[in-house]
DNA sequence: AAGTGTGAACAAGTTCACAGCC
DNA sequence: GGCTGTGAACTTGTTCACACTT
């Protein structure tokens, strides 16, 4: 079934499943692309296109029955099992992103937290225990997981990269301002919000220009 | 000169910028596009196209001057200037956004930190007073910023960003899951560490698939 | 010889529009 | 009558390839 689906529209059932499962907690049975596509600024037919990758889950002349549809996508994306997170790096980013209540609710759990600093190992933080990154491929080895979390300074971010990927790692989110290298088959998405703020100015320069 | 430029190329510049700002750190004279597409895994003729949308800053049989491309990008982009950022939500998150360095070393300076709840309300972070955000409106009227970081719990992050676009601010950054909405004119990005760990975990969920 | 700048060819992604079904 | 599923038309974005410049 997954034969060549691009990688844009995988980006966008995340979207599209976050809105059923907020109608289907409200009690929504039926809901149209029509509606979807306006609640998302999408249109319907992309939505619809996007649906079509997957199977028929629509009934013509109703629309698509919310509980199905949610189901379906939490199947296709594999929210259907618990993801095992480790997060590197515990400084005050990885803190907050450890403390994130919005992991554990979607089925991510954050199993092991590592830092290289000596007076943060073995502390507790949110009632687990900090790791020595000097352990992470031994552990990783016994006890592996499915998706790291690397928000350690920049200079040692592909070398902490480079201990996940070689330890059977194939998902990794960076926080890092540094775009680090993987090899083919593993899944890397970065999170800098200074190139967001960067493209933002691009066109606030014009906006002031209009005054 | 800004006439009709696509989006994607813009949200790459920063990416260039950052490289070619580190070459001149490192005291380099010149680069080609050859170079700077393999540093950061992007064609050579993309990197030129990209540029060409804005002048013409190259040498045939050279390349490109790293002092004069990084001058252009930082006047394209508006980096030749300081911004004014406020970040609405002083939580875990919205210390983590305060206290991180790079934002600061970009240019992007943040002069005002708000929050709702009375017990943080006039307390000092990093230097900084909390004012309590029902002071929002009015300061940003007396006192305005080019960027709003929104930071608060899902619930009012749209009530948030209305007051922010209400009162003139026309670029917002919001790490709230909310996919909140903003008029014509305003820039948004989202931040939303959850939506890429579920993209990924389709791709996972293929990987284990294979074995 | 090396490398830019760019129209033209190509590829990818989006929207249209309508047949088919509920 | 309303709405899906989907080829076909279109739009947007990327890469090619080469004339031109240093």
């Amino acid at each position: 079934m997954p034969i060549d689906i691009p990688d844009v529209v995988i980006d966008r059932l995340p979207l599209y499943y976050r809105l059923l499962a907020r109608l289907e907690l409200e009690g929504r049975a039926v809901v149209s692309s029509q509606e979807l596509g306006a609640e998302l600024g999408v249109t319907p037919a992309q939505i619809r296109k996007d649906l079509s990758y997957f199977g028929r889950f629509g009934k013509q002349g109703r629309g698509y029955s919310v509980a199905r549809l949610t189901e379906e996508l939490r199947s296709i994306l594999g929210l259907d099992t618990r993801w095992q997170v480790a997060v590197i790096g515990i400084g005050r980013l990885g803190r907050a992103i450890a403390s994130y209540p919005g992991f554990e609710g979607q089925g991510f759990d954050i199993v092991a937290m590592y830092d290289a600093n000596p007076k943060l190992v073995n502390t507790d933080i949110d009632g687990r225990i900090v790791r020595n990154v000097n352990q992470l491929d031994a552990d990783l080895r016994k006890q592996p997981v499915d998706i790291g979390i690397v928000a350690v300074p920049a200079e040692v971010a592909q070398d902490v990269v480079d201990t996940l990927v070689h330890a059977g790692v194939h998902a990794i989110l960076n926080y890092t301002p540094l775009r680090v290298q993987v090899p083919d088959g593993v899944e890397l998405r970065h999170i800098n919000p200074v190139l967001f703020l960067q493209s933002m100015t691009y066109h606030l320069k014009r906006v002031r220009a209009d005054r």
